[in-house]
DNA sequence: TTGCTCCTCACGTCACGTGAGGTGGC
DNA sequence: TTGCTCCTCACGTCACGTGAGGTGGC
């Protein structure tokens, strides 16, 4: 298969035909059209949808991940590298969290009851999780950042540069309000 | 400590401010109130709120965590139980998921290259694992659910009856469209 | 009096979900 | 001709985030 139809990717991956619709929208993946209209995918967007998944299991948001994109071109061995070592740590912090719930059953066995403020910590155990995940979120953002080299940060500025430069006042009125002003 | 301020159990369970006012809101944990207008939570407030955590840990919904707990009181140790196993089931998933991805690096650096079909399979395995999650949580709630005794569905019929019963026209309009009619 | 915490609106956000209504190739 | 897949609006959703503007006890 040479090209996919959104419907087969869509039942192939995963993903639902709505958001691959989306990502065409925010110009994620822009897929090439046949003369009907409909989106035909070729390897290279599959290629690029992939680097897309991968970083949104490492928690980016979409708008970060276009930047990303946009800066870098990571390259599959490494998110696949990186994915590994993610899936380490989730192992040693499954088996930590496993091993907390496990002394803390067997405290109410012994006890029959558990005190509201060990409640509190234990709610700010699950919850924490959540925060360390952004944390790394944070880290693996600035070091995938740090790869870009000083071309490519010139390249970046430049095609900034010019893409505001080509926008009517009202969309430039419409990017200050949602992002930091350019350089 | 006997009760807490809002911002205490904030800092201390690493809930937000809103979160919690969030929750106010929706009546899923409502705190007295001082003199003054400040929320203050009770020790079964917080026991309250860790039910709530721990199930949004499942990945219930603040609607369907609502429907548990009035129908349901899950016992504290009940719920550590599920959240062990819950843990040890990630153990094992994060375990296939980090062997799956070393053969995948393996073979690139035998290979060199990766097609794209093989991406969209890498594509189908990360989205699967929020399907499994879903599928999971479903098991989960109907668990839950059939836990009720006969008595307590009768309870619960009434009391939704009795707050239908309760509403202006226009609530009712609301509901209906909101949700599934009431029997 | 000065901070600090608390309060209530109320609009914004993020990543899609969910119809509505219609077209086009096998 | 009949399905089936595809299309474009466009409003809805979920769980809060994020100010705005103001009050009250130590």
């Amino acid at each position: 298969m040479d090209t996919w139809s959104i419907g087969d990717l869509a039942a192939q991956t995963g993903l639902t035909v709505r958001t691959l619709h989306h990502y065409d929208e925010i110009g994620l993946v822009r897929p090439g059209r046949t003369g009907a209209g409909h989106r035909r995918y070729t390897a290279a967007e599959v290629v690029r949808l992939h680097r897309i998944v991968t970083l949104r299991g490492f928690g980016f948001g979409l708008a970060e991940i276009a930047t990303l994109l946009d800066a870098t071109t990571p390259d599959v061995r490494d998110l696949v590298e990186r994915q590994y070592v993610q899936a380490v740590e989730r192992v040693a912090r499954a088996t930590r969290q496993r091993d907390r719930l496990d002394a803390v059953r067997r405290r109410f066995d012994a006890t029959g009851d558990v005190p509201a403020a060990d409640l509190v910590s234990l709610i700010e155990g699950m919850t924490r999780m959540d925060a360390e995940e952004f944390e790394r979120r944070a880290a693996l953002r600035r070091a995938l950042t740090e790869k870009m080299s000083a071309d490519e940060r010139a390249e970046m500025s430049a095609r900034r540069a010019a893409a505001w430069a080509a926008m009517t006042p009202d969309q430039q009125e419409e990017m200050r309000r949602s992002r930091p002003a350019p350089a």
